[in-house]
RNA sequence: GCGCCCGUAGCUCAGUCGGAUAGAGCGUCGGACUUCGAAUCCGCAGGCCGCAGGUUCGAAUCCUGCCGGGCGUACCA
């Protein structure tokens, strides 16, 4: 069983080679992988500015942002930007003529452009030269593997701590959501140069420890043949019959005529190692793996939670009232002061909870990412409250917080009560969608907008179903190979590298699908900055998409072969995008289906 | 009551440090397989971006108020 879930948890594909850079030494042009063009083209403009900014006797202010937008309407250019106009009110000049400043100091020595214009109130477009675009094919094609991944993150260490469902019962489809958001999270900061640390928290103590064992413990004794009384507000879920089974077939009866005082800490210890199991072989299931399994009960018997609330004392952010000690929260912004030990002298878990916290950063991570579901908002500002008490910046921790997922069934709600442990498992989800599909539909909504998630479409093998969509392009483009295999044409790799053939690429809908595989790195970029992942799925759909109708309109096999190598070279680097885009995504990239 | 989040096409949703004429899927309707995969493509229709003000060259995006929905408001975990 062990060996099992630790196979599940090895990716099934190639896993991505490590990054190794110098991280000190990093300029942009050492990074030929990012966003090609659109990279390229803003380092271009922060130097024309700079010398612009010279040329008037003004001085290069606080560090100009430089944002290229992609223009909706073709006439406006390939990209558009309007730092022009974000320069009037410090230039105090209009933007047009700041603009026209910008453009005369522009040296594009390499030809990136093929058109430059100001346009409407102070926009300036860029046309790009169609050479531009083709090299992005032959940088892909060089090294796929690698393709997207930047050194925005210059190795500082991150921790992504995700999913830390309490151990009293299986994963339920929320927590589903929650484990591919701050997975794909992880890979997505992985990607962009984070040292990253995937955590999982077991909140393995507390009063619910206790319930959890009182609950096998009766449900034991009922196996029994004794009458008693399954208390209300217990876990009263089906799994709890289950677990009492199989307790009673490794332990036999003996604990029959036990007094509960007496054997609850075996039942509870029973309990949640069963149930933490099953946690894990559900997430490896899933594809997810976690690099660290924290224990909150090594907090307690670390003595962590009086030490930190210790350092909160000597920083003057605690005091006594009413019995209780309280964390002055207000001071950094809650609402309203929180109790850390209650006045019967037990710790709360928020207590725990910035202990917790103190002992991540104390382990040396730069930033904290924590995913919680929706129903914990409330608890972010103490928990940002507690981390400036800390010492720690507020920026430092970072709360991305996953909106519950309705089921349905057909468009019907699927009614999911927890209190009465009628609720569809992770592991149910899983058996009937299937791991792509549900890993897929999780990631295509914003983590903060609550999400409908359909049985029946999500197991719809058909075009209802977004995830198809994508990985058919794959499957298709691989199939062209094979075809051409049959056919005894070879496509010459070698040459799509060396640009060889890449200038036949010149219909509309090729450039434009070369601006799009240019675009991959900055869409990654984007993930990183915001802690979304909605944007990858996104971007695929666009991708194969505009695939899908070039493919439709134009023959990759032809009867011209140096055009047919120049689109054998597109379509692979379209395949090798699709396949490192949806290996961030854990979804697999099937060359058949 | 207070706090947070959300109101964009019939439905589900993108639009993330304010940009030019508002985007996609599904659904409706009509077309395309003798040709590299039709799980695909092409076309039509669909909008006071919840309402009202404000900020500015410019607002779906920022601010204020209201309306509607979700969640949270413990010396629980």
């Amino acid at each position: 069983m062990e060996a099992d879930a630790a196979d599940a948890c090895r990716p099934q594909w190639t896993p991505l080679p490590p990054l190794r850079m110098e991280p000190r030494s990093l300029q942009i042009k050492d990074f030929p992988l990012m966003s090609l063009v659109r990279n390229r083209l803003i380092q271009l403009l922060q130097e024309a500015i700079e010398s612009m900014l010279e040329g008037i006797g003004q001085q290069p202010s606080d560090p100009i942002h430089i944002e290229l937008d992609i223009p909706k309407i073709a006439e406006h250019g390939h990209y558009a930007t309007n730092v022009a106009m974000s320069l009037t009110r410090h230039l105090k000049r209009n933007p047009r003529e700041i603009a026209g400043l910008i453009l005369r100091s522009l040296q594009d020595r390499e030809g990136l452009l093929h058109k430059v214009e100001i346009a409407g109130p102070g926009f300036i477009n860029f046309f790009i030269n169609s050479g531009s675009w083709q090299a992005i094919v032959a940088e892909i094609l060089k090294a796929p593997r690698v393709y997207g991944r930047q050194d925005l993150g210059r190795n500082r260490r991150v921790q992504v701590e995700f999913v830390s469902a309490n151990p009293t019962g299986p994963l339920h489809i929320g927590h589903g959501r929650g484990a591919a958001t701050g997975d794909v999270v992880a890979n997505v900061l992985q990607a962009c140069g984070y040292s990253v640390q995937r955590e999982y928290y077991i909140n393995d103590a507390g009063n619910q420890m206790d319930t959890l064992g009182r609950s096998l413990y009766y449900r034991y004794q009922q196996l029994l043949g004794r009458q008693v009384e399954f208390p209300e507000n217990h876990y009263r879920g089906e799994y709890m019959v289950d677990l009492a089974r199989e307790f009673r077939e490794l332990q036999g009866d003996r604990y029959g005529n036990r007094p509960l005082e007496e054997v609850l800490d075996h039942f509870t210890r029973f309990a949640a190692d069963r149930i933490l199991e099953g946690i894990r072989e559900d997430l490896s299931a899933f594809g997810v793996c976690f690099d660290a399994w924290f224990s909150e009960r090594s907090l307690h018997e670390a003595g962590a939670i009086e030490k930190t609330i210790e350092e909160l004392k000597s920083k003057g952010h605690v005091y006594e009232q009413d019995g209780a000690t309280w964390f002055r929260s207000t001071a950094f912004g809650d609402e309203k002061d929180r109790v850390v030990v209650r006045a019967n002298g037990m710790s709360t878990y928020f207590a725990a909870d910035l202990a917790y916290h103190r002992d991540k950063f104390e382990r040396g991570f730069d930033t904290l990412v924590d995913i919680w579901g929706a129903d914990h908002h409330g608890y972010v500002e103490r928990m940002l409250a507690g981390v400036q008490a800390l010492g720690r910046d507020r920026s430092d921790l970072k709360i991305i917080l996953v909106q519950l997922v309705n089921l349905l069934r057909g468009g019907e709600p699927v009614a999911m009560s927890t209190r009465a442990g009628e609720f569809v498992t992770l592991k149910e989800v899983l058996d009937e969608v299937g791991r792509d599909a549900a890993r897929f539909l999780f990631l295509t909504r914003r983590s903060d907008s609550p999400l409908d998630f359909d049985l029946e479409v999500a197991k719809m093998q058909s075009n209802d179903n977004p995830v198809y969509y994508v990985q058919y392009a794959h499957a298709r483009l691989c199939s062209v190979f094979e075809v051409a295999r049959e056919r005894g044409v070879h496509w010459d790799q070698a040459a799509g590298e060396s640009l060889a053939h890449l200038d036949r690429l010149e219909l509309p809908q090729e450039l434009e699908l070369m601006r799009l595989l240019g675009e991959y790195p900055h869409v990654l970029a984007n993930c990183a900055r915001c802690l979304e992942a909605h944007f990858i799925p996104y971007y695929l759909h666009e991708l194969v998409s505009l695939f899908h109708s070039y493919y439709n309109q134009n023959r990759i096999l032809g009867d011209d072969p140096p055009l047919t190598q120049a689109r054998l070279s597109l379509a692979a680097a379209i395949r090798e995008v699709l396949r490192n885009a949806l290996e961030i995504l854990g979804v697999s990239a099937p060359e058949r289906m």
